[in-house]
Order: structure tokens, then sequence, then C-alpha cells
DNA sequence: GATATAATTGCAACTGCGTTACAAGAACTG
DNA sequence: CAGTTCTTGTAACGCAGTTGCAATTATATC
């Protein structure tokens, strides 16, 4: 057998190993999951791409491994303004904070880098001695193309 | 009897009132908790709060109660970075948009508010045209009290 | 490699926030 | 003040996420 075919090693299992915690089959495919998303998923869509590699994988293991991410800051937890239920998304965490903006007519979430988003974290830091850890931006409203449609 | 007693009128209950909402003896005593907390609220809290003036009301009227307020825009919905739980809290819609910071040793929140953000938020309505109707910026990270004693 | 040990997993049951269905009750209209 | 429509309470439900525990598995050590 030419290794169990567990994708690219991928950095986030790179950054859980050189941490000292041990590579499970079953978190590896998670891990996999995550780094190879497309969009923003939440536990249980996470869960059903794990099961596509691996069926004996648990709701509770997805659980356990995103809030082990997200421990270690490897990944971010999003809301996405609450427009699907209660649920969580998540998302492998970038080089340099981005807003999240859903679309309350279409659904659509789009991401934006900003300066003054930087500068702004910048701000805190020094106006209110806060060091920061991790942030969340979003904004709900309307995209430009339900903007230039019938209703507002 | 001089009124029942249901606090001043109040900016919320004017509000419901003036775009044509039915004012029950329920919503005055659930906006009034709303409108004078010292702190954000979760439902169950404002659940709480509300039957010590009249302990009939049920936590559904609060759920539904909330969720009127939201959709009116008349308050905002907080996570707070999820630091108890899932819970919600809430809070009256400020006249200006602010930031909450959430110490994650000590669990004080911290409100801010910013002119780059005010800007921030010009950037993004004109570099993507997207429509802004409700924005929440959450930090997590450590307050200046928790950054200078013993752990970081 | 084989073995020991400490972490991880799956299962099942549970918690807790929030929602829904529906009949009874209350607010507004004329 | 009677009628209509909205709102409420009750109870049952749905769903995301958590916990306890025995069985399994990764890693360190021999």
């Amino acid at each position: 057998m030419p290794l169990p075919q567990t994708e690219t090693p991928g950095r986030l299992q790179a950054e859980l190993m050189s941490r000292g915690l041990r590579m499970t089959h079953q978190r590896r495919t998670i891990l996999s999951v995550v780094e190879t998303a497309k969009q923003h998923l939440d536990a249980s869509q996470i869960l059903r791409h794990a099961r596509k590699k691996d069926p004996r994988i648990d709701r509770v293991t997805v659980y356990r491994t995103l809030s082990l991410l997200k421990r270690h800051g490897l990944i971010d937890e999003l809301d996405l303004m609450h427009m699907q239920g209660e649920k969580h998304f998540y998302e492998r965490r970038p080089q340099r904070d981005h807003i999240h903006m859903a679309c309350l007519r279409c659904g659509k979430i789009t991401e934006f880098e900003s300066g003054l988003f930087d500068r702004l974290k910048g701000q805190i830091q020094r106006d209110c001695q806060f060091h920061i850890v991790v942030t969340r931006l979003e904004i709900g409203g309307y995209c430009s193309t339900c903007r230039s449609s019938t209703s507002s």
C-alpha cells in the first residue's frame, strides 16, 4: 500500500503534528475536508464530506476536531449572521483577517479584505490596550445583484 | 389607576406602535426590560427579569418579541464570541455602531466606537456596492487588566 | 517489531436554545 | 361593544452541540 492516500499532508495536519498532537486517521480525513473546502461548511456538512472518505467517522469526532482546531487558532468560526439557523461555519484561518458580507436576500457570502480593517485593529490594540486574538466582522445587507433587481 | 406603571413609554414601544403593531402587556414588559438593561442580556435573563414584573410571561413570548424587535432593526443580536455557550445577547440598537471586545480570560465585555469603523463601513458600501443593514464586529482577546496579571 | 500507556474514538444519552401547532385569549376596528 | 385578527401560553418538538464511558488506536520505549 502506497500510504493510505490521506491527501497531501496539508498545512493543518503539519501544524497539529508540530504541536505534538496525535494524528489519527479520522483527524486526517476531517482536516483534509476543511482544507479543501470550496465554501464555508458547517459541522454536519463536514461530517457528510468526511464520511464519503471514511464512513466510520462519528459526528462527535467532527465536533471535537473542530473545537481542537479552534483552540489552536487554526480555523475561524463564523455565524454568517445566523441566516441558516444557528449553525456555525468554519474556514481555515487566513493570513490576513477578512470581512464576511452576507446578502439577506440571496444568501451569498462575500469576503473582503481592507487596510482600514487592519488599521482599526491596530487602533483597538493601542487605544484599548486590548490584545487581539481573534476577530469576527460580519455584515448583513444586500449585495449589488439583489439591489438592482425588483425588491430592495 | 394612573396608567399601569409600564415604565416611561420608551423609545422601543413608541417605535413599535408607530409601525402599527399591537401593544400588549407582555410586549410592554419585555420592551422595558430590554430598554433598561444595564448589560447585555440573553433570552433567559430577559425572561427572568420580565417575570419579576409579570409572572405570567412565557419564554416563547420572549423569543417572539425579540425576533420581532430584531426584524424591525430595533435591537441587535450579539454572540460575544460564544464564550458562554451558544447564547445570544441583545442590546437596543445604538445611534452609532460599536465594536464588542470580549476578554477570553475574565469575560469582560468592552464597547468601543471608532471613526475608522465608520469609514470602513463606508468603504464597503462603495467598493462592494453592498447595502449595509446590520453589522457585527466582535473581537476576542485579553483586556488590559488580564494582560498585566500573571498568565497572558 | 512488540509492548505499555495515555489520548482518541464511537456510542448513547443528554442538555439547552430556540421553534412550531394549535386552541384560548386579548387588542384594535368600526 | 361585537367582530376580526393578532398575540399568547401550553406542550411537544427539532437540532446543534456536549458528556460519560468502555473500546480502540497512536505514539514512546524497550
